[in-house]
DNA sequence: GGATATCATAGCATAACACTCGGGTATTGT
DNA sequence: ACAATACCCGAGTGTTATGCTATGATATCC
């Protein structure tokens, strides 16, 4: 089981995002640094982030990212669908457009692979970007 | 969130040989025919379960393929393991060699995905074959 | 010894991945 | 006005994995 990179890199830059939320807008370009990420890379991942309704853009000088929601209502599942597509172990039990197989109805290995999807999904989608932040703020404590 | 068609074949590859667990050697023309597989290309996958102890050969006229072991000793998991490879969302956390990252220390997003290798292979493991076979009499009970 | 199987290796077309490159467009400050 | 900043967009590219097919060798049973 893999996902990309893009989802790696992508959740590094939402987190700090997430961690600079209120700032107002953050450059691109000061992420990839800081992220230590191919900033043009990273231009075609936050694309993607944009077109799913995940971060607002402000062009021009002084313009930048920001998150489109408060970090708490930004979960992992959000990124991970936003970049990687509708979460599907097999083709046939896709989040997204089931899949049309004919042995759906009897196939019971059909119904493990939909298990094993709501077993990642249920994760995913219960960690929020606010709730890295707050471990983040914990671990620095220490 | 993908896994490749390898785990899809392999699964129900395995889940034949769980049902007709104690009839002696299948042959892989046999389960390639009845789950509608390529079997030149289960003869691969199927020398990947050889290799990772989960099905013993037995050459020669009137051979095949039998579980190493019972199926109720034989999860999800192993499988996906035996056809993929180690468990890793992303490589810093890949179950074995957890990959050297210089930031794993401090990095959050790296205990994110860790939570979510957990989330998936605590599924995994949790399902045997056997489950599978006793779901799947239920089922045709109906 | 022939039929039946497994075993092993090589090859190959397609697609996805992880980028880079070269521009264009909008906004701000001077 | 104009330059600097930063987002926006599409095309191109090397590498790798995937999902096969093909060929032949080896072992075993009858």
């Amino acid at each position: 089981m893999r996902l990309s990179t893009r989802s790696h890199y992508g959740l590094k830059a939402m987190f700090d995002l997430a961690q600079n939320y209120g700032s107002g807008p953050i450059p691109l370009k000061t992420v990839a640094e800081r992220q230590n990420l191919s900033d043009h890379y990273l231009e075609q991942l936050i694309a993607m982030l944009r077109k799913a309704g995940l971060v607002k853009s402000v062009r021009g000088a002084q313009g930048g990212y920001v998150l489109a929601r408060e970090p708490s209502a930004i979960n992992v599942g959000d990124i991970i669908r936003a970049l990687e597509g509708p979460i599907a172990p097999v083709y046939c039990v896709s989040e997204k457009d089931p899949g049309s197989c004919d042995e759906a109805d009897y196939c019971i290995t059909r119904t493990v692979w939909a298990r094993v999807r709501d077993g990642f999904t249920a994760v995913c989608d219960s960690i929020s970007l606010a709730d890295m932040c707050r471990e983040a703020k914990e671990s620095h404590k220490r």
